[in-house]
DNA sequence: ATTAGCACTCAACCACATTGAGTGCTAACG
DNA sequence: CGTTAGCACTCAATGTGGTTGAGTGCTAAT
């Protein structure tokens, strides 16, 4: 357990650091006016809050650095997230001004908003699809051998692939599977499609057309297939501005696992309901070990709607970021609310 | 007018400069088995081809760089577009062997090739969809007061959008609406959409519904509104393994143009037909001023396809770049050719 | 016309001293 | 006994001066 002065100095450290990416001397805490003990009692804390594994030296005759340990404590004990400036506050009227139909929407344009006022890399996902239901299925013949398939969710979401027609198939054949499935998996949850298909629409395909093997396959690969949310990146490049960050080697690691979908899927995949932060190697993703995300997701009545992350350098603003993300997000959770009611 | 040993000696110095990005003296020339003159007559040749404007001097005592001009001088009449390594062909074969439906997928594929094997950055622009015709429209209400607009092309592109739906239109009146645009619209040009929509539809559209004047406003928003092809990119942070671009402020202005996509296709409004290059500030954006940028645009029957750009330093190897342009684009072109014949 | 020779230039590199922000320790102080 | 002033110490950062070497331009000899 930390003494209050502990903590006071702690905080101090942690807030200069973020501030200014340099390492933090005992003068300087000890001008600050909410710690008024000189620097000599100042680097005696400092030395014990070293020894606990909250502070680190670059060296010997520097000052201190939050280690990663530091910053959990400072996260999870110091800072308390309050309200938002007047600046960003207007920002986020102004966002919720504009009209907006579906929840993708919503969720894509807070990716924006949010990397323009932290000035950090915003990550968000979109509502996980296989939860939500089929709304609406289309095939649309492009020429005589190919097709491509448009679905709808009840998210709004619209996913279309290109898909192969087999032999012998005419364009009433389409139609009429088209209405058959149409009428059949409306309001079916993605989770569920697949075992539809085979139980009750394999039977009565095989009534309309023969082949209907080849065009189960095809279906199945299509409307099961998908189950990626999409994902919104927003301000990429506002890691380059960083200091800590002049080592290209490390930005290109960074901005190809950005790149790289998969990879920020699982980076998501494990994180919890509502707000939580990793700080640097807590991470467990090599590339962002310098990195701290923020993550906060979104549900309705037990359905995942999606999440939004902020990655920044583990020197992020985390009273900021944090107040920005629970004052944006309850204005998101009470859109879908009333969108809904 | 130059002498055939200024072309020799230029054509050496360019190639050098782009083999080991630093400046090139008399010395190492004078050692090429193709260049077999002393130190001392080189430099004199490089002091005239200086004079001329093709080459530059970082500092006196350094050896020289091609400028800008050398560099257009070596691209228009010094190289020589051959064929293609081995290596490369072979991965362009496997690329033709993947089972391809449209065109937006070969030439969205061609991207992430190219940037492959340039290690530069590749910008693909797709088809300009108001050359394109419409082939199927939809509608599906997603609750009340809003619905998800579906626009597929007949170069098998899919375009969607969010509309509200006006006041008292109910159900079965939206599908009549569907059915009616589906039937007049089909096979018009995009480009003409706006003038039968209000020549042929209006009057039909107030036979169904009566608040006619309010659906026009939403459907013309919707059809005629879009006009921007999609863009493709690979290899965005290949930039950052270029020597030249240790420099982070140039290397962010660069990532933020391309994540800007009004920028880029402002940058791909002027390329003429065929392949082109842009050296240096040659480009007009000063964002790239250090880069050049290779442009190879697709037309068949007059119609407008899309391009292709590699965007690399300005030291870029521009034989391997054109030729891999000009074999991968002759493939795309016979590719088209055959799935339309 | 070509080239060997030579004086000259200048970025890059290294060694060394200087500086100053910061530390830990000890002894004095209230 | 907790706090603090004082002091010796450390070390990255910065500056200085010398050396090196790749490169040049010019001149005179071939």
């Amino acid at each position: 357990m930390l003494s209050e002065r502990q903590r006071m100095i702690l905080n101090a450290i942690v807030d200069d650091y973020i501030r200014s990416a340099e390492p933090v001397g005992s003068r300087s805490i000890s001008k600050r006016s909410d710690v008024a003990f000189s620097p000599a009692t100042i680097r005696n804390e400092m030395a014990d809050l070293e020894e606990l594994g909250l502070l680190e030296q670059p060296h010997t005759s520097a000052g201190r650095v939050p280690s990663i340990k530091g910053y959990r404590y400072y996260v999870d004990h110091l800072i308390q997230v309050g309200g938002i400036g007047e600046q960003d506050m207007r920002k986020i009227r102004g966002f919720f001004a504009e009209k907006m139909i579906l929840w993708e929407e919503v969720i894509g344009h807070a990716a924006t908003i949010l990397s323009q006022l932290t000035n950090y890399t915003s990550i968000v996902l979109g509502p996980e699809t296989f939860q939500a239901t089929l709304k609406h299925f289309q095939l649309v013949p492009i020429n005589e051998s190919s097709a491509v398939a448009i679905i709808v969710t009840s998210t709004g979401h619209v996913e279309h692939r290109t898909v192969s027609i087999p032999e012998g198939i005419g364009m009433d054949d389409i139609q009429k599977i088209v209405n058959l499935l149409n009428h059949k998996l409306s309001g079916i949850p993605f989770i569920k499609v697949k075992s539809v298909l085979h139980s009750e629409i394999g039977k009565e395909l095989s009534r309309i057309v023969d082949s209907c093997e080849q065009i189960l396959d095809v279906l199945e690969t299509t409307l099961a297939e998908k189950t990626e949310p999409k994902v919104y990146l927003s301000g990429t490049t506002n890691i380059l501005t960083q200091p800590e960050f002049k080592d290209l080697g490390k930005v290109k690691d960074i901005l190809d696992m950005l790149d790289e979908t998969p990879k920020l899927l699982r980076l998501f995949h494990s994180v919890p309901e509502g707000i939580q932060v990793r700080i640097g190697t807590e991470n467990a993703m090599e590339a962002i070990n310098q990195c701290s995300l923020i993550t906060a997701t979104f549900s309705f009545e037990g359905q995942s709607l999606g999440s939004i992350g902020i990655l920044g350098p583990t020197r992020m603003d985390y009273v900021k970021v944090l107040s920005l993300l629970d004052y944006l997000s309850k204005d998101m959770s009470s859109w879908y609310a009333k969108q809904h009611k």
